[in-house]
RNA sequence: GUCCGGUUCGUCUAGGGGUUAGGACACCGCCCUUUCACGGCGGCAACACGGGUUCAAAUCCCGUACCGGAUACCA
């Protein structure tokens, strides 16, 4: 039997990072055992769903790249399928037609409500004391006959237990005593949650349901529709969960930004560096390595690997520089050093292209200056953003000069106002002739400082801070040398850098 | 409340009866260097607690604590 995992995001915001987890999981095993990786949208809760975050969901997919088999389903399309198998377990008696009065849903803190009313009933609750369970058919016929509206919930059993052997966390076992009968059919026609998943995952013939392990307890309702509906239930497997730092729920309204997708391909992050960061959370191949192609993640990836215990992904959130988890930004610039070149360059050129950075003589003509350039500058940064940003001066005339730089660099030392113009004039004369090039650049630039009595650094980072705008970077030799003679020139000469 | 799950450096984790408890990120120091966020070397830093089993427990068992999840006519 070939295996049938699927990822069922429910459309209510943006994809963030614990889904992109689970969807990576499942895309993993499918691509590792050679089975079928499906979406799914759970779109059945008409009043938060909307188009706009099933387009962004699959953005995001589409960035990690993360590609499906088969037609996206959509669960609303099957709701009739659902009415129907409600319906069914209705006329097997498996399921009963509760007519109780619909509470209006509370508005206020949903989740904060159920806690008390649990808590409220303090164990005293009797899961099968729902008055309607036991009706009569006639009567319950007859009510219904008469209008009357009704959910339909399934009847579970008296005694005995679910259970089943989770692939993560082992046998989980459940007595019926503290499931209550589920609400399987809404009182106006609409099918819930658990009832629209078994379906689905039926008719989609799932074998292997990977998923959140906030999803347990779903899982002995599921295992309950399962039976009565006289199903094999799939294999389950249970992912931990990611957590916010201070080890609560990672969520969208109170983390924002940091837990969604887009924003890290905003941010100029690579999807394989982000694919790779999530792979390792919450799951080890049981060896030291830490980089790893996608193939070789599909290769390596198995269920046992997967943890048991939560992971947190630890962002700062008062700290700029460290905005998102410190692993991930590594990794990011891992791959940004290390990656080949022409691997790199497809993500550069739309970068430089949107800072109005690029030019087509990049891909031709300047294509050597271009690639040694980029070797060179991307051995210190973090993420696409950084070409066009750090970058800058590079590639434009037209770049800013960091208050910083100025202040360490220049301000310290206002003879260089009179120097570094007088520098220019040197290259612009020993250069004449002689090749622009590391060693004659050092040659003369040394020479010049013993002129003038001063320390080599001193001329060196007043030229970076001319030259580049910031105070970092890589070795100033380097530096001229891929600036060029006749900008080098110009920019020593400028006093814009004075002025600011 | 009840049910379920979890607990190894700050974080991600390896290990799963005998290890100097390993790696990575972060942090710190030294080196390289004109700067630096690259690189090299090094350092700091963990088995939640209490019992038990055993010659031997981070590892197995029980309990406690703490953390998390679930508990809807949401998904």
């Amino acid at each position: 039997m070939t295996v049938r995992v699927r990822f069922a995001p429910s459309p209510t915001g943006y994809l963030h990072i614990g889904s992109a987890r689970t969807a990576l999981f499942n895309y993993l095993y499918a691509r590792h055992v050679g089975g079928k990786f499906l979406l799914r949208i759970e779109d059945t809760d008409l009043a938060r769903s909307t188009e706009e975050s099933t387009r962004s969901i699959l953005d995001g997919l589409a960035w990690l790249e993360l590609s499906h088999d088969e037609d996206i389903v959509f669960q609303s399309d099957n709701a009739d399928k659902h009415r129907e198998t409600a319906r069914r377990l209705l006329a097997e008696g498996k399921a009963y037609r509760d007519f109780t009065v619909r509470e209006a849903p509370s508005d206020a803190n949903v989740k904060d409500a159920i806690k008390d009313r649990a808590r409220a009933a303090q164990g005293e609750k009797n899961m099968r004391d729902n008055p309607f369970r036991d009706l009569s058919e006639a009567e319950s016929e007859a009510r219904a006959a008469a209008g009357e509206p009704f959910a339909i919930r399934l009847k579970v059993p008296m005694h005995g237990r679910t259970a089943f052997d989770d692939a993560v966390y082992g046998i989980q076992e459940r007595n019926y005593d503290d499931t209550e009968d589920l609400v399987l059919l809404r009182s106006d026609g609409h099918p819930l949650y658990n009832l629209a998943v078994v379906c689905d995952d039926i008719e989609m013939q799932i074998t292997h349901v990977i998923r959140g392990q906030d999803h347990l307890t779903n899982t002995h309702k599921q295992v309950l529709i399962y039976e009565a509906l006289g199903v094999t239930p799939p294999t389950f497997a249970h992912l931990p969960l990611i957590m916010a730092p201070n080890k609560g729920k990672l969520s969208k309204r109170k983390h924002g930004e940091v837990v969604s997708m887009t924003t890290y391909r905003d941010a100029g992050f690579l999807a394989a560096a982000f694919r790779n960061f999530l792979a390792l959370l919450g799951w080890s191949a049981g060896e030291e390595q830490e980089i790893y192609s996608l193939d070789e993640l599909i290769a390596k990836f198995s269920l046992e690997g997967i943890h048991r215990s939560n992971a947190v992904f630890n962002f700062h959130e008062s700290d700029p520089r460290k905005w998102t988890d410190d692993k991930a930004i590594w990794m990011n610039a891992e791959y940004i050093r290390t990656m080949p070149f022409e691997d790199l360059l497809p993500f550069i050129k739309p970068e430089l292209k949107a800072a109005k950075l690029w030019r087509d003589e990049y891909d031709d003509d300047e294509r050597e200056w271009f690639e040694s350039t980029v070797n060179l500058i991307r051995q210190r940064f973090f993420t696409l953003k950084d070409f066009s940003n750090q970058g800058r001066a590079y590639f434009s005339e037209d770049f800013d000069f960091d208050p910083a730089a100025i202040e360490k660099n220049l301000s310290k030392y206002p003879d260089l106002k009179m120097w570094l113009p007088e520098l220019a004039e040197r290259f612009e004369a020993e250069f004449d002739t002689l090749p622009y090039t590391e060693e004659n650049i050092e040659t003369v630039v040394k020479a010049f400082t013993e002129e003038k009595g001063t320390k080599l650094g001193v001329i060196m980072n007043g030229a970076r801070t001319l030259l580049t705008g910031v105070a970092v970077g890589p070795s100033m030799l380097s530096v001229f040398e891929t600036i060029g003679l006749e900008r080098t020139i110009l920019r020593l000469r400028s006093q814009i850098a004075w002025n600011a």
